[in-house]
DNA sequence: GGGATTCGTGCACACGTGTGCATTACCTGT
DNA sequence: ACAGGTAATGCACACGTGTGCACGAATCCC
């Protein structure tokens, strides 16, 4: 029913062919024919077919993006990201929540596959190797966001947990802390993994032995998995004075927790979060954790894709496989202080500046890390 | 690059139409080629072209979402429930922010049209008359989703504004409040003003008049908008007792600013939301507010897109508008209570039941409103 | 001024899929 | 055995766009 070059063509006493090119801006149509063809091209209100033009070009040009969960706050500061470079470059956005079930991620697959996407962004944890390979069977360049074993993938971008955990880690130890526990997600793979890393090389650097009752998980990463965590610690007979938390949802439940409890932070109890979600900000009293720069992680991820989009699989044999590792920030606020009963040892290392939010994006601190596979 | 069905046709020596037509399980075909059909095309991994498809078909099985920000948790939500029934209806979803940018707004339709989407759900408040013509040229069903001039479109399903925020002020009116205030976002268009109305008709039921200082307006929707906004009211000479926020976003920084300014909540002051937003249960104290079934009403709006795909445009001349309107409910937790010396007038109407996140997902109070346009 | 070159345009095919119509083979009834 | 019918399949065109090639006309060179 829209307006095609075709009727353009009738209206302007021209073939199809010329009029296609004339809107291609080919040198090879004369200048004012050109010019007459673009104006009744307006005022017929045209705009081409993505789908016949995709047919032609093999270019759909649109992204698909997976996600587990459209509603996790992380998520939607990442999808942000890629959304505006995408859209800056004339991608459009195919957006699908994989809610962790494998089927649903089977007909994601599918349903991307067969729209041609030129390109995927994987943001979900659980995301299976199946799956992936028949992405690789039709060559659409995959890029994945944190949460992935990133071996599997040939281009993955993501935050350096490790770094991030050991910082703030080491911001405990710094106030005095010494009996630090790690409370993590399950659900969330490697993530938490190198968390726990980081969580442990700082202490063993301390010279500190964590004993295995201090170390627990629990199998979501919302609010209710925060109280419900925090309760097998204040169970133990030698209860921590500090507790490092997954990421930040876990640790607004644990606040709510440690209140009803009746206990004070940070002046009995010291939490610490991850992530640096708006809400951080804005609890009581406010969050200390560590700023992943979301945004721009997203935006990074998104700059990959275009870019394996542009140069051609010129990958013979000797792949290289590129990963890009950021680093975020420390975030101290007000939910960490000197344990009960001792004595300070150094100063906060960085004080947040202006509106306790974090900064929103940028590029401090990133790393490129090119290495064969 | 990919397998089409000429492939298969060659493979198993038939032409491409009996592919396709086995494909589509066509009665014409007979059984055991059908068979032997399927089970190559399973074989090689085929999936068809999306793009050939509606070329032919002219259904691009894609549906447009545009959403202002993807940031906001209450899109977020609302998204989630767009998404589920989408993707159970064999639908993608096309995803654009346009963060309040008319330049945004006008690529994105653009992009969407070119891409020929089936339907098209805007949550947006600022869309643009023009846009949306360039839209309604092309015949695209459109279903927008509150916040939004619901006259100008055919179809639209939004919440109950008025009835929550009635329900709200009569609560705070029952605890025995008197001095009651509106704190309003100028930025998000009607909605704003439908929850003022709310307001103000209650108290007028009640025999009181609201002093203009009462009713003020911020420029935005965030926590940090909600703790400027605060301070105007902190001015007067006269305070407010209780304070009516116009979200859970603002009322969140508005805590925050009671809390800086040493104002016990909710003894000293009462304070409540609108949307009830994950986090809304877990600010310090709880935070009363109006649970909004943000989830289905995305859902209802996807499923009046569908149901409008499926009814061809048998829209002659006395085309009938349809808006759905959906109720929310009261959520009473621990921002509000009975006002410094004074007695109470009534319980509280709705006591929340167990965890305390309201529910995601209920049709209770649902009502749908067909009217001649 | 005639042949070679450039410029502007149209013809025809291709991309992958769907479908009306024609064609063939086989079966049924008399 | 032959007409008529049904079942199964292929042919050819269409959807809207892009592009190699050919063709005609104008211009240029010597």
């Amino acid at each position: 029913m829209p307006v095609t070059i075709k009727d353009i063509a009738k209206q302007t006493d021209v073939s199809h062919s010329t009029v296609s090119r004339a809107l291609h801006g080919s040198p090879l149509i004369a200048k004012n024919t050109a010019e007459r063809i673009r104006q009744t091209a307006l005022e017929l209100g045209y705009f081409p077919s993505a789908a016949a033009r995709s047919l032609k070009t093999n270019r759909s040009q649109a992204l698909g993006v997976i996600v587990s969960s459209v509603e996790d706050p992380f998520f939607s500061e990442i999808l942000q990201g890629i959304e505006e470079v995408a859209q800056k470059s004339g991608y459009s956005l195919f957006m699908a929540a994989s809610q962790r079930d494998p089927e649903r991620e089977q007909a994601i697959v599918q349903a991307m596959s067969e729209h041609r996407v030129d390109g995927v962004i994987i943001c979900s944890a659980s995301f299976k190797a199946e799956q992936r390979r028949q992405f690789l069977a039709y060559g659409v360049p995959i890029v994945v966001v944190n949460n992935q074993a990133a071996e599997d993938y040939r281009y993955s971008i993501y935050h350096d947990d490790v770094d991030g955990s050991r910082q703030i880690t080491r911001h405990l130890l710094d106030l005095g802390h010494r009996r630090i526990a790690y409370l993590g997600n399950s659900s969330s793979g490697r993530t938490t993994l190198d968390r726990l890393t980081g969580f442990q090389q700082e202490m063993d650097t301390a010279g500190l032995v964590v004993p295995p009752e201090h170390i627990h998980e629990v199998s979501g990463g919302g609010p209710e998995d925060g109280l419900a965590g925090l309760e097998h610690f204040l169970a133990l007979s030698v209860r921590p004075s500090a507790l490092v938390c997954f990421n930040d949802m876990l640790a607004i439940g644990v606040l709510k927790g440690l209140q009803q409890a009746g206990i004070q932070v940070p002046n009995e109890f010291s939490v610490t979060g991850f992530d640096n979600i708006v809400f951080s900000a804005f609890t009581n009293p406010p969050l200390t954790t560590f700023d992943q720069p979301k945004r721009f992680i997203g935006a990074e991820a998104a700059r990959l894709v275009l870019e394996l989009l542009n140069t051609p699989p010129a990958e013979d044999s000797s792949v290289q496989s590129q990963v890009r590792m950021l680093k975020g920030r420390l975030l101290v606020r007000e939910t960490t202080a000197l344990p009960a009963a001792s004595s300070p040892r150094a100063p906060s290392p960085v004080l947040e500046p202006g509106l306790p939010r974090g900064n929103r994006d940028y590029p401090a601190g990133t790393g490129t890390t090119t290495r064969k596979s």
